[in-house]
DNA sequence: AAGGGCCTCAACCGCTATAGA
DNA sequence: CTCTATAGCGGTTGAGGCCCT
C-alpha cells in the first residue's frame, strides 16, 4: 500500500511559519482543542498540511513548552537516560517537563554529544573511546559504573517484566519514581505489568517475603554499587521503591495466568553493546535464585 | 566590510503503529 | 481480515545567524 503524501496539494505553504499563521493555529486550537489534524487546516484557514500544523503546535506553539537553556540537572538527566534508552527521544522527552522530543533530539546532536566527545566518552555507547574492552577486564566494583548498574536493573526488569516496568525502573534511577509508581496506581496497563511481574515472581515462596527481589538486589550489587546507582535517592529509599513496586497491590501467586511473558532477546536488543561476559555470568548467578522460585526461565 | 564556513534548530520527510470502518 | 486515515516517531534538511579570517 502506498500511501497518498499528506501536503499533495498545490498551494499548501512549507517552511517557516509567519506569526498571522500561529496565530491562527493557536486560536483554533483554543475554540476547538487538539485532533482533527487532517481537516484542521481548512477549518482553521491556514494553508498549511495537518502534519505541519501539528508538529508547529506540538513543537512549537504549546503553552507547556519551556523555552531557554537546558539546565545542567536537565543535561544530566538527558545523558543517562540516552544511555539507558538510545535514541528514543519521544521516551526520553517524557522525564522532562516542558521539553519536546524534537528540542531534546536538537540539543543531543549540537552540544551534549560534543561534550561527551571532549570529554572521551563514547555517545553512542557511553563507554570510553580508545578503550572498547575495558569493561571486560579488572574487578567488578571497576566495570560496573552507575550507568552499568542501571543497565543490570533494566535487565533484570527485563527479564522479568515488559516494557512499562523497565521504564518504572528508569524512573528510579534518574530519580522520579515516585511519580511513576502514583503512576502505576492510576494506569491499570502499567498496573498489568506490574501484577504481571509479581506473579512471575511470587509464584512459590511469596516475592515479598522470603523470596525479595531487594534482598538479593543487596547480594548481587556492592553498597558502593548501589550508592552509585541509587544517585538521587539513598540506598533505604532505594530499596524501599524496589519493594514498593514488586510488592504493589499485594498481587497473590498466579492471580494472573498466560501473561505475556517478556521476550528478552527483543527487548534487550538496546543492551546487547553495552553487555559483557562478566555482567551476564553475575547477573544470570542472581537471577538463578529467582528463577529457581519462579519455575519459570525466560530465555 | 565581505564572504566563506560552521552552527543551530524549526520544519520536513519517510516510515511505523494504531484505531476504526 | 483488509484497508485507510491519522498520529507519532526518528532522521535529515536547509534557512538564517554567528564567527572567523
Amino acid at each position: 500500500m502506498v500511501r497518498t503524501p499528506c501536503c499533495k496539494e498545490e498551494g499548501i505553504r512549507k517552511g517557516a511559519w509567519t506569526p498571522e499563521e500561529d496565530q491562527k493555529l493557536i486560536a483554533y486550537l483554543q475554540r476547538h482543542g487538539e485532533g482533527g489534524w487532517r481537516t484542521l487546516p481548512e477549518k482553521a484557514g491556514l494553508k498549511r498540511c495537518g502534519k505541519s500544523c501539528r508538529l508547529r503546535w506540538a513543537n512549537y506553539l504549546r503553552p507547556d513548552i519551556k523555552r531557554g537553556e537546558f539546565s545542567p540537572e536537565e543535561d544530566d538527566t538527558i545523558i543517562k537516560l540516552h544511555a539507558l534508552k538510545g535514541n528514543k527521544w519521544a521516551a526520553i522527552a517524557t522525564y522532562l517537563a516542558g521539553r519536546t522530543d524534537n528540542e531534546i533530539k536538537n540539543y543531543w546532536n549540537t552540544n551534549l554529544k560534543k561534550r561527551l566527545k571532549q570529554k572521551g566518552i563514547d555517545p553512542t555507547t557511553h563507554k570510553p573511546i580508545n578503550s572498547t574492552d575495558q569493561t571486560r577486564i579488572g574487578p567488578k566494583k571497576l566495570k560496573l559504573s552507575s550507568s552499568g548498574s542501571a543497565r543490570v536493573l533494566n535487565r533484570v526488569a527485563s527479564k522479568y517484566a515488559v516494557d512499562l516496568n523497565r521504564d518504572l525502573v528508569t524512573g528510579i534511577i534518574i530519580g522520579n519514581s515516585s511519580t511513576t509508581i502514583t503512576d502505576v496506581s492510576q494506569n491499570s496497563e502499567v498496573e498489568n505489568s506490574t501484577i504481571t511481574l509479581l506473579n512471575k515472581t511470587s509464584t512459590s515462596s511469596g516475592f515479598s517475603d522470603n523470596c525479595s527481589f531487594s534482598d538479593g538486589f543487596t547480594e548481587f550489587f556492592s553498597n558502593e554499587e548501589i550508592s552509585d546507582m541509587s544517585m538521587s535517592l539513598d540506598h533505604v529509599g532505594l530499596m524501599e521503591e524496589l519493594k514498593g513496586i514488586l510488592s504493589y497491590d499485594n498481587a497473590g501467586a498466579g492471580e494472573i495466568k498466560g501473561s505475556p511473558e517478556a521476550n528478552v532477546s527483543d527487548e534487550m536488543e538496546f543492551l546487547i553493546d553495552y553487555w559483557n561476559v562478566e555482567d551476564d555470568q553475575d547477573l544470570e548467578k542472581f537471577v538463578s535464585s529467582l528463577d529457581s522460585n519462579t519455575g519459570g526461565v525466560v530465555s
